[in-house]
DNA sequence: AGAACGTTCATTTTT
DNA sequence: TGAACGTTCT
């Protein structure tokens, strides 16, 4: 075979694994039979997976479209596409690396119509389903108390995560509460089978659904399948599970990585029982465990150690590593919040690495502030991860919206969204004659737009309506036609329709930051149909709702990450900041106060993650008090920090010290300079102010977009400065907008102005 | 239709 | 504390 000949002149007849470890090496070339690889922290699973699957092709001689592999995010897929790519060559291709998600809408796209939907069905994000579920319990006149909305979609999507649908929980309803939920839950996929829809739970449940009741179609992607290999498996929910099991069924080359140490999905579904019965499951598995960290000093894999080995239900192993001891895991506790950012952030400024080797982990996301506030008061230029998704903002929304109706007529959410945006005087009441009549025909809601003068009633709304629906219809034909690309259809919409000029009109601040957005989908767009999509408004939709948005961070700026654990775990930084180290915060609370031991142990997972992503130095943060939902909440340490040996930490003293064995009490000790507040008046000048959402067309295709802020600008308040259009003008305030940082300016010749500090591009005058 | 006010609610969130 | 939503008022 050709792959082999290409990897033969490299050397001898043999791939070459010589630069594997003894475990890694197993785990390549066991290749037949269910495997799993205990793949500690650090420990070149990545590695060995790659160079699994090049083995396979290249020594193995199997044909790459028979191999499968399955991961979690779209980064992990991408990196490992890139690196199978570079070790495999030419016919890597065939190969399938795809996340969970992804192969199921591949899956589902071909034979979905044997469950009923139509190929081109819209997949729903999280928003979605709250506007479906808001119409369902409409529909059942049930009164929509926020919570209960919320409620009783976490309690529909378990119910799919575990594989049971509504008939089973109408079944197993232990009271009158569950035969409701039961209930909803039957209309609700009632309504999105009306919309040809499904939201993300749907792609895993129905795709296991299909091959349940369709042998024949299972059989055909047994047979492909021929090998399986799948990251994370620790993180895998039931319906992931059995999805798993059903392909791996014939072939029974299944090889699952994973570590139960980082299982930390647990409130999404994840059960960590899939790995934990691995041998159960599959009999006769071999188990092989990499246990050899690359990535940390000894210091903070002692740590790390230390910490895990305080959980009871786990696969024992422990990380080793030949790297030198290096500096000590450093631990501070300071009497505040505030002062627990100062310290960080000072210490970053301080420090001489690049910024952009250095992260901040927090666990929740609300923590973030302090430590950009910080940053902005220290010129620290950062990267905040997580936040908004790119695809939430409305613009987005609003014009993948029309792409949706366009790909999906039945998709009636997305043309009530659209319907009248830009204003087209189609209003409440005239959506409701239409509703009422697609009702009663049985049309979707698009179907009734187009034949709206039938309604009686209508009226004059009737020359509207049906301007709507033919407008649609033109797009339509356009795509269908003659090759409209996904770039110029949207560029269609954008001028027929009027939404381009609405937003010029509307004249609103964040204007310019909304076309930008819009560029950046166009951009989305354009690689998209580079990469071969041409035209293939489905492939582009798709893309785009199974995309997140910590999926790709751009590492080639120099900046300081801010994240919570949860958005760290797979990357390493070789200087971490562990943060918010306090009882109640981590472990939460409700950890705590649950009565289920496991959730405490899901949170030392968590520590363990947080740990294990410094390379070279960590250092541990706690505050004796935090403003935590608008009231001043005072904490002990966590118990984490009690459960790593005295001796193992460096706690000189950020102000208290720590005694060993006694959960590190807090005490009055003095503060040391380093975490001495700044006063006011030696606080340096705000810097730059801007916060951009770094995104981006240089990403390659199939990434997303990252929230990103930064700061390093050079006006403050009472500076001169200038802008191209409006001349020069002095600055009278800076605000923290939602968005952006909203400079208002008072120009010489132009009044006053109010404008985003990314897009205004202010220079010092 | 949109501003202005009031109410409620708060972990984590790979898709 | 503050955001995100719903309601009411203009």
């Amino acid at each position: 075979m050709y792959l082999r000949a290409q990897l033969a002149e490299s050397g001898d007849d043999v791939m070459d694994l010589s630069t594997l470890n003894a475990g890694q090496r197993e785990a390549v070339c066991h290749t037949e039979g269910p495997l799993l690889i205990l793949a500690g922290a650090g420990s070149g699973k990545t590695r060995a997976l790659t160079h699994r699957i090049a083995y396979l092709v290249a020594e193995k001689n199997v044909n790459p479209w028979n191999i499968l592999a399955i991961t979690f995010t779209n980064k992990a897929a991408g990196e490992m596409r890139e690196r199978v790519d570079q070790l495999v060559g030419f016919g890597a291709g065939g190969i399938w690396v795809s996340t969970f998600h992804a192969m199921c809408v591949r899956i589902l796209r071909r034979h979905g119509q044997l469950l009923g939907f139509e190929g081109a069905f819209s997949i729903y994000d999280t928003a979605d389903q709250r506007q479906a579920m808001k119409q369902t319990l409409r529909a059942l006149d049930i009164d929509s108390q926020r919570l209960k909305e919320r409620q009783v979609l976490a309690a529909i999507s378990s119910a799919k995560d575990e594989l049971v649908g509504p008939e089973q929980m109408a079944r197993q309803a232990a009271d009158y509460y569950g035969g409701h939920v039961a209930q909803i839950y039957g209309e609700y996929q009632r309504f999105l089978k009306r919309n040809n829809a499904m939201d993300f739970d749907d792609l895993i449940f129905q795709t296991v659904r299909l091959f349940s009741k369709n042998p024949e179609v299972l059989g055909e992607y047994q047979e492909r399948f021929r090998y399986i290999l799948v990251d994370e498996y620790q993180d895998t929910n039931t319906a992931q599970f059995e999805l798993v099991r059903m392909l791996a069924d014939k072939h029974k080359n299944i090889c699952v990585v994973g570590d139960d140490d980082q299982s930390i999905y647990k409130f999404r579904g994840a059960n960590i029982r899939n790995i934990l019965s691995f041998e159960d499951t599959y009999p006769g598995a071999k188990v092989i465990k990499l246990e050899q960290n690359y990535r940390s000093t000894g210091s903070i894999l002692d740590v790390a150690n230390a910490v895990i080995a305080h959980n009871r239900s786990r696969k024992c192993k422990t990380l080793w590593t030949d790297h030198a001891a290096g500096a000590p895991v450093r631990y501070r506790e300071f009497p505040q919040s505030f002062d627990e950012a100062e310290f960080v952030i000072r210490d970053i400024a301080g420090g001489t690495r690049p910024y952009k080797d250095v992260a901040v982990l927090y666990r929740t996301n609300a923590q973030s502030r302090l430590f950009e506030e910080k940053c902005v008061a220290y010129s620290v230029p950062y990267r905040l991860v997580g936040g908004v998704n790119f695809y939430q903002r409305k613009e987005i929304k609003d014009i993948l919206s029309y792409l949706k109706v366009i790909a999906n007529g039945a998709d009636d959410l997305a043309v009530e969204r659209i319907v009248n945006v830009p204003r087209r005087g189609i209003g409440a009441a005239t959506l409701s004659k239409v509703r009422v009549f697609s009702t009663a025909n049985g049309y979707s809601l698009y179907e009734g737009f187009r034949h709206s003068a039938n309604i009686p009633g209508i009226g004059r709304a009737a020359a509207r309506t049906e301007a709507f629906a033919s407008q649609m219809e033109a797009f339509r034909a356009g795509m269908a036609g003659s090759g409209f690309t996904i770039k110029g259809l949207i560029e269609e919409i954008l001028d027929k329709t009027g939404y381009r000029e609405e937003l010029e009109e509307e004249g609103d601040i964040e204007y310019a930051a909304r076309l930008e957005n819009i560029e950046e989908l166009v951009n989305k767009a354009v690689s998209f149909e580079e990469g071969g999509g041409k035209g293939d408004l489905e492939g582009f939709l798709e893309e785009v709702a199974l995309v997140a948005d910590v999926d790709r961070m751009d590492d080639t700026q120099d900046q300081v990450t801010l994240m919570t654990l949860h958005g760290a775990k797979g990357l390493e930084f070789p200087q971490v900041y562990l943060s918010g180290m306090e009882e109640g915060l981590f472990p939460s609370s409700q950890s705590i106060s649950s009565g289920d031991a496991s959730d405490v142990e899901e949170e030392r997972r968590l520590c363990y993650v947080g740990i294990t992503r410094a390379m070279e130095d960590l250092t541990l943060t706690g505050a004796r008090k935090r403003l935590v939902n608008g009231e001043l909440r005072y904490s002990m340490p966590s118990r984490f920090i009690g459960e790593i040996p005295g001796e193992l930490l460096e706690a000189t003293n950020g102000g208290y010290h720590m005694e060993s064995n006694n959960k590190g009490r807090m005490g009055d000790a003095p503060r040391t300079e380093t975490n001495k507040p700044v006063s006011g008046e030696s606080r340096p000048s705000f810097g730059r102010l801007s916060r951009v959402d770094e995104s981006s067309s240089k990403l390659p295709f199939g990434k997303s977009f990252q929230i990103v802020k930064e700061s390093n600008l050079d006006y403050k308040e009472g500076d001169r400065v200038s802008h191209q259009r409006f001349g020069d003008g002095t600055v009278t305030e800076i605000k923290d907008g939602p968005k952006d940082y909203e400079v208002t300016v008072n120009f010489d010749t132009h009044g006053v102005k109010k404008m985003l500090a990314s897009f205004a591009k202010l220079k010092r005058a």
